[in-house]
DNA sequence: AGGCCCAGATGACGCCCCGTCACGATTTCA
DNA sequence: TGAAATCGTGACGGGGCGTCATCTGGGCCT
């Protein structure tokens, strides 16, 4: 052996990969998300076990502890993991609008494209009839909530629309978001351009301007 | 002592009073029915077990599983009760409505009134956050959309309303309802007539047709 | 009234899942 | 290289679940 000992040299461009420790962390924190998504599409929310899903990891059941601290929390990781990647495209729509009617189309397409997207990795081979709680209002969730009242506060008064309860209109603008996106998955095919069109004439006119099929 | 026995005279008006068997029955079915309740209330939906339920009631563990199968059936039970409590209700409103707005404002109107109402016999000390599953589609809260659904095209039909696609329609109405309804509670003071008003207009008009607080 | 029968109340039991913790392996740092 | 820190591990106690053998008393007959 070479009596010049081997250090990792760390040239200019400095290696700021973290160590290895770091590195296992991030790996079974994912593979614990994975197996999650998995086991809740499989079993459902309620009949999923803390170990069904750290079984699938090949993990201890004592690890999954070390990351999460139950059931709950690990699905409203995944949900705010969905929130977190939609926010960026709620934000896009807000810069592109010039008014509140192009906002809206803009974010309820947006919506619903990512609902269709989504929709595949969960609906695997869910029991038939569970519900998932969508409506746990995790962090993430919240916050695009806010996010949406936010911008219809702007742009209504961008458009100097004389003022309305922003507490209920946006309460009931995700409301029919989230119920005609959630009927839009159950067709065949799924059509989101019907959809979006629907819920943008619903929340813009009521019954009178709905489109005529 | 009369020596001239008393025995209970069953006269012409037939005592059909069911035996005691039956009575207990019917009365241990209520009694766990009402101690759901009131745990439910004071613990939340997930952190209730059946035996915090059947300890209310003085009954024995195996008890509770001669009348439910879980604590999700007794849930079920109570949202069904609910909603076989309000279908008379809105059956009512649409023998009164002469057009689609009548019965709209009728129904929603209705349903503001009985969510107001049963508010009180829950939100007894519950964990602040946590949302019962309300979308539970037991068999009567699905007879009451159904009827909802019926009753849209009925009225409709009579007004000689343009065809719309009622899936899509009494989804979204009902989506609106529910959750402008959910935050109408949360207000102080509860104002049932301007959540009702609010309803109704964003249903017939969308936007532009709703009231300027 | 007395006796038989069976619906249904009872609570102990075994099962499974939960969350913890003491231990050991591996990485990090000096 | 050795000490210290970190974290994976799986056995364990705790507790809720649903069942079942047993017991109790109401219904019904003679």
């Amino acid at each position: 052996m070479s009596n010049i000992a081997y250090f990792p040299v760390r040239g200019p461009a400095e290696d700021n990969r973290p160590g290895k420790r770091e590195r296992t962390k991030v790996a079974n924190r994912q593979a614990i998300l994975d197996a999650a998504r998995a086991v809740f599409g499989e079993l459902g929310y309620e009949a999923a076990t803390v170990r069904d899903i750290i079984r699938r990891t090949g993990l201890a059941s004592g690890t999954f502890y070390n990351y999460y601290k139950s059931k709950e929390e690990v699905f409203d990781a995944l949900a705010d993991d969905g929130a977190r990647r939609f926010r960026p495209l709620l934000r896009t729509e807000f810069e592109k609008a010039v008014d509140f009617e192009s906002f809206l189309r803009g974010a309820v397409r947006a919506y619903f494209d990512f609902l269709a997207a989504e929709h595949e990795s969960w609906r695997i081979n869910r029991p038939a009839g569970e519900v998932f709680p969508h409506a746990r209002a995790t962090p993430e969730i919240q916050a695009v909530f806010d996010e949406v009242h936010a911008a219809f506060a702007k742009v209504l008064e961008h458009d100097h629309a004389p003022a309305v309860d922003l507490d209920y209109f946006a309460a009931a603008c995700i409301a029919v978001a989230r119920e005609v996106g959630d009927k839009m998955l159950e067709r065949r095919p799924v059509d989101v351009d019907g959809a979006a069109d629907f819920a943008v004439r619903m929340i813009l006119g009521g019954l009178p301007a709905l489109p005529r099929p």
